[in-house]
DNA sequence: CCAAAAGTGTTAGGGTTACACCCATGT
DNA sequence: ACATGGGTGTAACCCTAACACTTTTGG
């Protein structure tokens, strides 16, 4: 059996990745259940050991291609965990990362055995230190939606004004007036619309069959928690008890009404008005 | 001699630590002259490896204790950088941090051989990727300004509203009207005024006597650089050629006019606001 | 007294908030 | 028809940008 030597002590570094998911009415978090000791049966979020030859954000992505399919483009550092006795076995230095996943790439489930996605506020509690870095990796998102379009991440290539309101309610927790969301993320000019539309008859977020093994089942208590924002729910929103109207038992919410028009992320755009100067989504 | 065994390879784990400081006029950054190779010769951050039983941040502070002599009580990660071949010698992974330092915490020059204060319009090409490192960490510092009372750990415990535009202005690279940035400033509640004035007969910026060994010197043409904000240097500025009035050899600046009130932060009230809701000095 | 900087006031305009109102869709 | 959501208009309000003016200080 070979072996490394140093002549002082190293850690192992390892990766993380946090990937954040959307549904169309709830965050949700992508983890693992441990096979392996420590915290077999916990679950976790993927990752695993750095190798030489590669960076971490390369060791980030491939661990998460291996455990659960997922391909993703863009992950961001969250930062190093280096607590000195997150893991039991040896000292363990951790680079955590985060990311976005729609829903349609969200496919393939042939590796995501034990992959599971929780509701954000319905995941259990978890191995290692992976608690705190969850915590980290919210308060991030949360401060990146205001310079970021994260819409392009978490929701499908195309979507409505809706969609991209209930999103950032999800993230931020909070509800904003209807309207006003309305048109102040259209004056951004970030946003075309679509003009010919490739939506189904009926509109349901979380498509069952593109779920597969990775399924986004949902059906919760709509946890309403208000922010800083002046953005409490207000008389026009429908308030707490009949905000989700129709739900179904695999999670898919009925829509009933008007349909929306649907829309698409200009990425020239909001490249012009970041470089430029703000982007700045502000409620 | 010992050595370490490992199973499978491990990376050397280092920290390092960008420091700023202000001086009234310009924004600074701490840098050591490596005195061994690789890179001997060369400008690097302070930092140095990890030991087993201390996190990335008590190494982070404990190196920059024994390296500059600062001992600073808040320091905030920066990030994991983990290029294949950051370093010549073996595989490195480097936790980065950054810090901010007042002018009168930089005494006791003792420890500090080899280190200097540099503008940052002049830092000299850095050692390993710590450029790409600096670059960051200055993207970081023009981030959290609008969200964090830099201030409070730049400037010395009594300033002028003048010293905190300067401040922000060197910081972002722009120039803001005189009256708004005052009323702006001072209608967060963020300030108090002193009422006991503690200043000498004539104010300087950067005392020579508090520098010591860790001379902050400086003097260079006022590289005016315009950003983003609606902040171009406008008619009542005075524009470039006279911005500094009278300055002498030894970096300070010579105040004339009327004397500004003095004021200091006021944390709870930071802190408050920053919870309740916002705090974005936006400008 | 003069120049330079600090402190105070004011005004026009843009953006946000809080609504009213009408349109479209599915049952 | 009716309930439910989508899309448009608007007035009050707040904040900011821009700039005039007065006060204080050092020389």
């Amino acid at each position: 059996m070979e072996s490394y030597s140093y002549k002082y002590p190293h850690p192992a570094v390892a990766t993380d990745c946090v990937v954040f998911g959307f549904n169309g009415r709830e965050l949700k978090v992508l983890l693992i259940e441990r096979g392996i000791e420590p915290y077999k049966g916990m679950w976790a979020f993927p990752g695993g050991f750095m190798r030489m030859d590669e960076s971490a954000e390369d060791c980030a992505r491939r661990e998460l291609k291996e455990e659960t399919g997922l391909d993703l483009k863009y992950i961001k550092q969250l930062g190093a965990f280096s607590g000195v006795n997150r893991d039991p076995r040896e000292r363990v230095v951790s680079i955590a990362f985060y990311s976005l996943a729609r829903q349609s790439e969200v496919r393939g489930g042939d590796d995501a055995v034990g992959a599971k996605w929780w509701s954000i506020n319905e995941v259990p509690q978890l191995a290692f230190d992976h608690d705190f870095i969850l915590r980290q990796a919210m308060n991030r998102l949360r401060q990146d939606i205001h310079f970021e379009p994260i819409g392009f991440g978490l929701l499908e290539e195309q979507f409505t004004i809706a969609d991209l309101q209930r999103l950032y309610e999800s993230v931020l927790g909070v509800s904003f007036d209807r309207r006003n969301f309305y048109r102040k993320i259209l004056q951004t000019g970030i946003l075309q619309e679509v003009d010919t539309p490739s939506r189904p008859e009926k509109r349901y977020y979380g498509k069952r069959s593109e779920m597969m093994s990775m399924d986004i089942d949902a059906l919760f208590a709509p946890t309403m928690k208000k922010g800083r924002i002046k953005a409490e729910p207000n008389d026009d929103v429908l308030s707490e008890p009949s905000m989700l109207q129709e739900s179904f038992d695999d999670g898919r919410l009925h829509n009933v009404g008007r349909k929306g028009k649907l829309y698409r992320f200009v990425k020239e755009k909001y490249d012009n008005l970041k470089e430029g100067g703000k982007f700045h989504m502000e409620f």
